[in-house]
DNA sequence: TTGCCTAACTAACGATCGTTCGGTTAGCTT
DNA sequence: AAGCTAACCGAACGATCGTTAGTTAGGCAA
């Protein structure tokens, strides 16, 4: 339509094995579309209903309201993002370096990777209830705390060097969460050159000492 | 309500001058604060005229119409945004570690004094139409490319060291806007406190060179 | 007082909202 | 062939949406 875009991707992914042609993936991907695109309360159910090739009255079989949809949308997403960012600092070494290195590529490839789902997740949590939304809370507070953890123990072996932990979190978290709304396939940058340039500017916010042994490489 | 708050900040400020009783103030504001918490599609114009202290009709007294108000507010947001960090920068030295200060102390700046404005003018411009929205984003690439520029000099001049200027731009610019959602005056560091920890955080991000002359202080 | 202007109001328009109810279809089991 | 189940749909409910037309109240000039 307009140069206004709230965010560059076009095509709604979901996790695999979720996109089939059943009816529930079909209408939770056109919702995750329409969320991304026109915020929760822009899309009508309708709409979602049209955009999954389904009448209004069929998304009630799936769901018990709308507001039950976005509960999906964000309990999916954040899930997928704090399995994404453990299991990458858990794979790597104990060093800090290599863990803030691993959050920060496994955090930014979520958000290229799954654009719209982190958009949606992020951006319209807001609407949900507290008990619809306990589920996301959760999984966020774990997340963020996964890494101010990872930074305060960098602090504390002398790896890191930040005045206050917590305003490295925001900063760093911040950083990445807006690379969904800018990112594209058809960026000048791979998202693997992103994640990379990302996880080097986080080291350097650190101050992070160059690594322990020789292999050295500035960015 | 419930813990689920879109932004920390709980008081709708707008630019000095505009605040007072007179009705088109007191609807600005209004909206100014239903947008930020609710979005722009969640807040209807009732809802708004309720919170000015007026009744619906009365809105149409002064805005053409609702789309009318928030590319009104978008305006003073981006005007607001740029003119400061365009003063800032122009008012440092011309080393390039003192332009991205200024620049990046300006921009933080902005978002802890008016959150709401910053929320309302970057997450809901998706909304407004081409015409209607036209002359934010005039704005809006004016202070993104500000910030390329200041990048681009100091890699030309050797003071920085990034791979893609554009990806800095990306980062500084993400890890600030988003300081507009979890700020609040209740918050531990003051505004001053999280502008310096950002601008340090963007130098080192950077890999600024140490400052020149003597008076050099590690963060 | 009269007339006018501004600003706010009451009331309502048609459209669209989320949601529900009852019925229809398709496919499988027996 | 008969019966069951799950999925889907047509039609509509009351509520709320953005917006407008017409009216009323108050201040000021004549």
């Amino acid at each position: 339509m307009s140069i206004n875009r709230r965010l560059a991707a076009t095509t709604a992914r979901l996790l695999p094995g979720l996109n089939p042609s059943e009816g529930s993936g079909r209408v939770l991907v056109a919702a995750l579309k329409l969320f991304a695109e026109r915020g929760y309360a822009g899309a009508s159910v309708r709409d979602v209903a049209a955009a999954a090739g389904v009448k209004p009255a069929t998304i009630y079989a799936h769901y018990a309201s709308k507001e039950h949809i976005l509960a999906e949308l964000c309990r999916v997403g954040h899930d997928e993002q704090y399995r994404g960012v453990r299991t990458a600092v858990l794979e790597s070494g104990g060093e800090s370096r290599e863990q803030i290195v691993a959050y920060v590529r496994a955090h930014v490839g979520f958000h290229t990777t799954y654009p719209m789902l982190a958009v949606v997740s992020n951006s319209e949590l807001h609407v949900l209830s507290e008990d619809l939304g306990a589920a996301t809370f959760v999984l966020r507070r774990e997340s963020e705390g996964l890494l101010q953890d990872i930074i305060k123990r960098g602090v504390q072996s002398g790896t890191f060097k930040v005045v206050d932990p917590w305003l490295a979190v925001a900063a760093i978290g911040g950083m990445g969460l807006r690379v969904a709304y800018w990112f594209s396939p058809a960026y000048k940058l791979s998202a693997e050159q992103v994640a990379d340039g990302y996880a080097e500017f986080a080291l350097r916010l650190l101050a992070a000492d160059r690594p322990p042994v020789a292999r050295a490489q500035a960015g």
